[in-house]
DNA sequence: GGCTTTTTGTAATGAGCACTACAAATAATT
DNA sequence: AATTATTTGTAGTGCTCATTACAAAAAGCC
């Protein structure tokens, strides 16, 4: 009736904890990539065989849904927090856009973002589940921009989502943390444009 | 002395041509990614068998290496006449990012950029290729912009680059020209802004 | 016509991939 | 103690990958 089942199950223990694996593979998935991670990359990493592996988990593509279940609860840019109704839609966006940046950055939290990364696997599976979450947050971020500039919205949101995108690729491909602040700061400048300027960005 | 050869050669008569064989390697790897294009989808298309694909091309990575050297040649982005000492620098930079968005855009070339695409292939040798050309790419922007604007030209690089790779990711995820084109004219609105904003470039 | 050179087609190599059959092991239940 | 349920380790499955050994074929050269 609750998640935590208290009364042992009947047949043999396990000698591993799924919820430790599950964070253990999505470390490997954020570093190296859906693709260029194999099973047995998984199963090493947790002193695990593959039976284990697939009694536990269903499929290397379940595995990848379940990190992302998880990365959508624990890892990801708390986007409801950043979109707030209390402030200025293009102070928003930026904010949006330098947590963005500082989150990829190498020295951080891994390389680019889980999700965005994802969306590029050459795995019909893993890229259809990332590409789920992946529009789910351009929707958030339309419905935000829409509630007050609804002209704008779409542009605006496809720029928002393209600047993320490219700043994860570039994370990933060595720019540092300066370098991506900088260019979403720089992203910010369009963004306050186009709502009007009067948010405080500075240029220069 | 010269590129073609009169005197034929003194061996069994090649029954397929190499540089056919690039150009269409290249349409394969444009479309599906270095990763996943196969030598036997390579020598399926070309119909032939694996030892005369490694007889002329050598291997699979080399057969890239070719590919990226005839796309340099033919198909990239011709960036010495974009950026152009005559024109305003803001100018040439949003042009840059317009002919990015058109190229890399579903319906035209392919998918995204061929060379960008390739900086984040799983494969180590396809990758330092691209990047090293990717990188020849970013020096050019950047010594363009340090001719007339010293200060500006590491930010601005960055955010340029940052961008034609956001446009080259969402060109292969599905955006359609519109949307990659106002990007990039949102973008260069922030560029204008940066460089003075005195080139003409439009807001709403 | 014999020799050399190069390409050809057939068929394989070893490695890695995601995934699984199977029986022994280990627990709770009866 | 016997039964049932579940996980374990061993050892594989079939597939695809990039790459190659080898001998026959097809050309020029002597």
């Amino acid at each position: 009736m609750s998640t935590t089942n208290n009364s042992k199950p009947r047949g043999r223990p396990r000698r591993f904890d799924p919820q430790d694996g599950i964070a253990k593979a999505q470390a490997l998935f954020h570093e190296r990539g859906y693709d260029a991670v194999s099973v047995t990359d998984v199963t090493k990493a947790l002193g695990i065989n593959p039976p284990s592996f697939y009694a536990a988990f269903g499929s290397k593509a379940d595995l990848y849904a379940q990190v992302l279940d998880r990365w959508s609860q624990t890892g990801a840019i708390p986007m409801t927090e950043i979109l707030r109704e209390d402030r200025p839609v293009a102070e928003a966006l930026v904010s949006l856009l330098e947590d963005a940046a500082r989150r990829y950055a190498s020295g951080c939290d891994g390389q680019g973002c889980l999700v965005i990364e994802g969306t590029r696997s050459n795995d019909a599976d893993a890229r259809d589940v990332a590409c789920a979450l992946n529009t789910a947050a351009e929707k958030l971020i339309r419905d935000y921009i829409a509630r007050r500039h609804p002209e704008q919205a779409g542009p605006l949101t496809d720029f928002v989502s393209t600047t993320m995108t490219g700043l994860s690729a570039k994370a990933r491909n060595g720019y540092s943390l300066d370098q991506l602040l900088g260019t979403a700061r720089l992203a910010g400048t369009a963004i306050d444009l186009a709502l009007g300027g009067d948010t405080g960005a500075r240029v220069e």
